[in-house]
Formats: structure tokens, C-alpha cells, sequence
DNA sequence: ACCCGCACCTGTAAGC
DNA sequence: TGCTTACAGGTGCGGG
């Protein structure tokens, strides 16, 4: 569920509350969502936290010994998934002790907790010794951040696909922090089709659709990101996110388009449901 | 080298 | 009401 702005809107609350603080004790109560290869036994305890970082869909807690370098104390990294959260929680609030989907709790210096939830489980926790195993084991395998790409480097990668835009942009590897939600998104604001080659774009496209790319992104992370009907996804204080309400297409196959009042439709593209709207986004040239 | 389809899980909502 | 089915924010793998 989480996509690059509820990953960042939750790596925001995070840095404001967990970093500087101590770790006095991590309680893994499923041992086969942590995985790497660092020992389960290594999750920060007793490290400082110096930095949450994000690449991607992906967050990272960087730990600090003392007079360590950040990131030299371990990293554990969190995927969430499509249904995990991560959620802080004050030194006094009541846990769900017995909630058998809560995998993981580290309890801070302070009394207050950071707790990871994920009921299907796709989501899971990585653990490295630093930063740099970090990167050569698990973040250098992906895309440039969506939040910060060069129009040139997304305009080499697409040029050498023919798939679909809307695959290619889920394509991690190509391009880090898109899912389902923003990737019908952007190219509903680029006014392009899902079905469009991505070899088809010229750079002039690539350049306006990074563009957009970047204000979309910035807008659901302002807005919290997007908590769906099943109200799966909290932020990194268990709210919800209020970006759902301005979705121009996502979610809203068979209702009118917010731009020209055509009924958006829905097709299946690489086995992920996308909605567009047939007028705004054309058809796709035939290859 | 690419690209597709499916498996991995659980919860929810819709359909009969 | 209750059972069955389809679908859901993601990723990684095998096979064509």
C-alpha cells in the first residue's frame, strides 16, 4: 500500500521522534519478517539513532555507537509492503500486546516505541552491518529516487523499453517510490496513455512529466499520503493521510473526469488494475 | 535481455 | 445470515 508519500510522510514523523534517541530493547516476535545478513540479534540495541532515511518505498534506521560514523552501528531497513506501518508511540500509550500481526517493537530510551505491523506480510525488515553493505547489497539494485531523478537519467531508462509506461513506472528498478496510486496519477496530470511505449516519449515529455512527478509527490506528502477505504495505511503517528480525496483517477474507474467529465475507465496493464481517462489521455499510437 | 504471469499472505467487500 | 469469490497500496521468481 505505502508509496513513495506515505513512506516519506511517516520517514518525517520518524526524524522528529526517534532520532537521538537510544534503543534499550528490540522485541522480534516473528522472526521470519527480519532477514539479511546480520543477525536478528543486532537491531540497534543499545546504538543511538543518527538518521531515518528513504530510498524509494523503502525506510532506513542508521545507528550510531559511539564515536561511530552514521550508519556504521547497523541499518535496518523497512519495507512496508502493502499493508505494513511503522507507528511511534508515547512512553505512555497502551499497546496492543496481543495483536498477532505486530512483528516487531523496539522500545527507546525515553519509554516510547516504534512498532512494525504488516497482516500479509509482503512487507519485512533488512539488517546490515552500515550503510555501505546497505547500498551494495539491497539499495544499489534500484532506481533513482522519484523525488529527486534527473529528467535525463528517466529519459535513458524509458528509452530503452518498450513496455507499457504504466509498467515501466512501476519498475522499481527503473525509477524508485512510484506504485498503483501515483503512477495512474502522473499520467493522468501528463495527460498521457498507460498504454504508451515508454521508448515512445520524447525528452521534452520526459522533462514535463518529471516535473509533475515531483509536485504530485510533494503535494500527497504534504497531505499525509493516501489512506485508502480499508484505512490500511497510518502515518508514522498512526493518522490517517487525507491525499485519497484528490485522487483524479485512481479508485474512480466509472465516475466522470475532474477535467473533462468523460467516465475514467479501467483496464488491467501488467496484472495491476489502472484507470485513465480515454479523452485527457488520448489513445496510444499503435507501435 | 526482456517481459509476463503468478505466487506470496490476510482482510474486506461484494455477490449469490 | 452465511458461504464463496474477487480484489487490494508490492515484490521477486520462473519460464517463455
Amino acid at each position: 500500500m505505502p508509496e513513495l508519500p506515505e513512506v516519506e510522510a511517516v520517514r518525517r514523523v520518524l526524524a522528529r521522534r526517534v532520532v537521538g534517541r537510544w534503543v534499550r530493547e528490540a522485541s522480534v516476535r516473528r522472526r521470519d519478517v527480519v532477514r539479511g545478513p546480520t543477525a536478528p540479534e543486532a537491531m540497534l540495541v543499545a546504538s543511538r539513532i543518527a538518521a531515518v532515511q528513504r530510498r524509494g518505498k523503502e525506510l532506513c534506521l542508521c545507528g550510531q555507537s559511539i564515536e561511530g560514523d552514521v550508519g556504521f552501528a547497523g541499518c535496518v531497513c523497512i519495507h512496508l509492503g502493502m499493508s505494513g506501518s511503522l507507528i511511534w508511540s508515547p512512553a505512555n500509550a497502551t499497546g496492543e500486546a496481543t495483536d498477532p500481526h505486530v512483528h516487531v517493537v523496539w522500545t527507546l530510551d525515553d519509554g516510547s516505541r516504534l512498532t512494525f505491523r504488516d497482516p500479509r506480510r509482503f512487507g519485512g525488515v533488512w539488517l546490515f552491518r552500515d550503510t555501505a553493505q546497505r547500498d551494495a547489497l539491497r539499495w544499489s539494485r534500484r532506481g533513482p529516487d522519484a523525488l529527486t531523478v534527473r529528467p535525463d537519467r528517466l529519459a535513458a531508462a524509458l528509452s530503452a523499453t518498450r513496455r507499457p509506461l504504466k509498467a515501466a513506472l512501476l519498475e522499481q528498478k527503473l525509477l524508485a517510490g512510484l506504485g498503483n496510486i501515483y503512477a495512474d496519477e502522473l499520467l493522468h496530470r501528463c495527460r498521457l496513455h498507460p498504454l504508451t511505449p515508454g521508448n515512445r516519449l520524447s525528452s521534452q515529455q520526459v522533462r514535463a512529466m518529471v516535473e509533475a512527478m515531483r509536485r504530485l509527490l510533494r503535494d500527497a506528502v504534504r497531505a499525509g499520503g493516501s489512506t485508502l477505504r480499508d484505512g490500511g495505511y497510518r502515518g508514522g503517528e498512526g493518522a490517517a493521510g487525507a491525499y485519497q480525496s484528490r485522487h483524479a483517477v485512481y479508485g474512480r474507474a466509472g465516475q466522470p473526469c475532474r477535467t473533462c467529465r468523460t467516465l475514467l475507465r479501467a483496464i488491467a496493464v501488467g496484472g495491476r488494475t489502472t484507470v485513465y481517462c480515454p479523452t485527457c489521455q488520448g489513445r496510444h499510437a499503435p507501435a
